[in-house]
DNA sequence: CCGCCGGTCAACCAAAAGGTTTATTGTGGC
DNA sequence: GCCACAATAAACCTTTTGGTTGACCGGCGG
């Protein structure tokens, strides 16, 4: 049987040596090349492909400090940038966060594994996704699971809207005057985000809400 | 002369894999043993003493999932908990906030380095502290003489633990407990904070301090 | 030795935020 | 037309914060 030829993309050059350390000792896995963000992925991709030795698989990591991150990187592997046809795309990442999960997934991912996993583990995803599988940490198809099971109540983009103002440290007093409505509704909308997150105040809001990645992060 | 030995501790296989890769391709260093939190280290340490074969070379993550945490982890082994002499922790972890790189300076590290540091800097931390000298990453290095140059009020280590608490989301009572201080304290500590980053209230506190990197946030 | 500073605490007052109830309006679905 | 719901708003009350003043202790430097 073919081996199966990886492309690693993590900015740290401690991962990857991690992982290619991890997946050469493995029988029938070898690391076709390194990217260090997401342009390196697709040029390396690119190149691989013209060389005739295209990749079977991509293993990813999400959050990459200066260059493009791991979902847009995903998601324009997936749209045939990098030729076609598209490699499965694994996610490999420290944080196993709702919306990123999410993203992952609706940016074409075909697994989501945790770092903190077992190297055993991380063969076996990397196996299943070069076989077209997808493949999921225990945790995150736990979390998935779980979510689906009690799905929680969404805010409303007016109420979005007040958290972003709310995590800048505005008072409701001028949280008001910036949308022109009254202290009073103000105070309506932060009760009803209040309920929604499970929270009583508004720092905690912030907190819940930048977790959830439902707000931005400076 | 001797091989500097090292032991390494994160909770990520992918990360000792890549560093114990790393780490034996360089001459002169060797790793003596892994860990996967910080009770698994300071057992590792005694261990390898009680052998004859104690470690130069402590290379410790800061953040570890479940068990004892990097900074606990150093003030245990600064302690001598694992046996005189304790030998240098050097810390490499992902984030360089000022709350982190305070907590492990008073902790007795001797270094904080990034992950995403290139190999050859890696290796000349291990080799400054298996010297005894200090080693800081050029980018923690660049913002702490910032911070002297600058005469910006600075917050001593209790006001960032305050911040650190309150960007959880606690209220003053809760922050009170988690310290074992009375409100009363807490809420003069915020007011010296508020005061200091040029806000007035706690959201906006939050907000100054994330955007200042003074606490971590995503 | 003395003064300064960080950390601790208290009492007090004013302001802001939290919580509840009730109500009006507009929009979209059935 | 009716219902549900998001958005708006007010009145009322309780709790939490913010701001000030003053005080005590321990360490550290002049």
């Amino acid at each position: 049987m073919k081996e199966i030829r990886v492309l690693l993309v993590d900015d740290h050059p401690v991962v990857r040596a991690g992982l290619r350390a991890m997946l050469t000792g493995f029988e029938g896995i070898a690391v076709a090349a390194e990217a260090a963000d997401g342009a390196a992925a697709l040029a390396a991709l690119s190149r691989l492909n013209t060389l005739g030795e295209p990749v079977d698989v991509v293993l990813m990591d999400l959050q990459m400090g200066a260059g493009m991150d791991g979902v847009t990187a995903t998601g324009r592997i997936k749209a045939g940038e990098a030729g076609t046809p598209a490699p499965p795309v694994l996610i490999l990442t420290t944080f196993d966060s709702d919306a990123d999960i999410l993203a992952a997934v609706e940016a074409g991912a075909s697994g989501y594994m945790l770092k903190d996993a077992p190297p055993e583990q991380i063969r076996q995803a990397v196996l299943a996704a070069a076989a077209g599988q997808t493949a999921l940490a225990p945790e995150v198809a736990a979390r998935l699971l779980g979510r689906i099971r009690n799905p929680e109540p969404a805010l409303s983009s007016r109420e979005i809207q007040l958290l972003e103002l709310l995590a800048t440290g505005l008072g409701n007093r001028a949280i008001a005057r910036q949308l022109f409505i009254s202290e009073a509704t103000v105070k309506t909308h932060l009760v009803h985000i209040y309920r929604k997150l499970g929270v009583d105040n508004r720092t905690a809001a912030i907190a819940v809400a930048t977790q959830r990645r439902i707000i931005r992060r400076g």
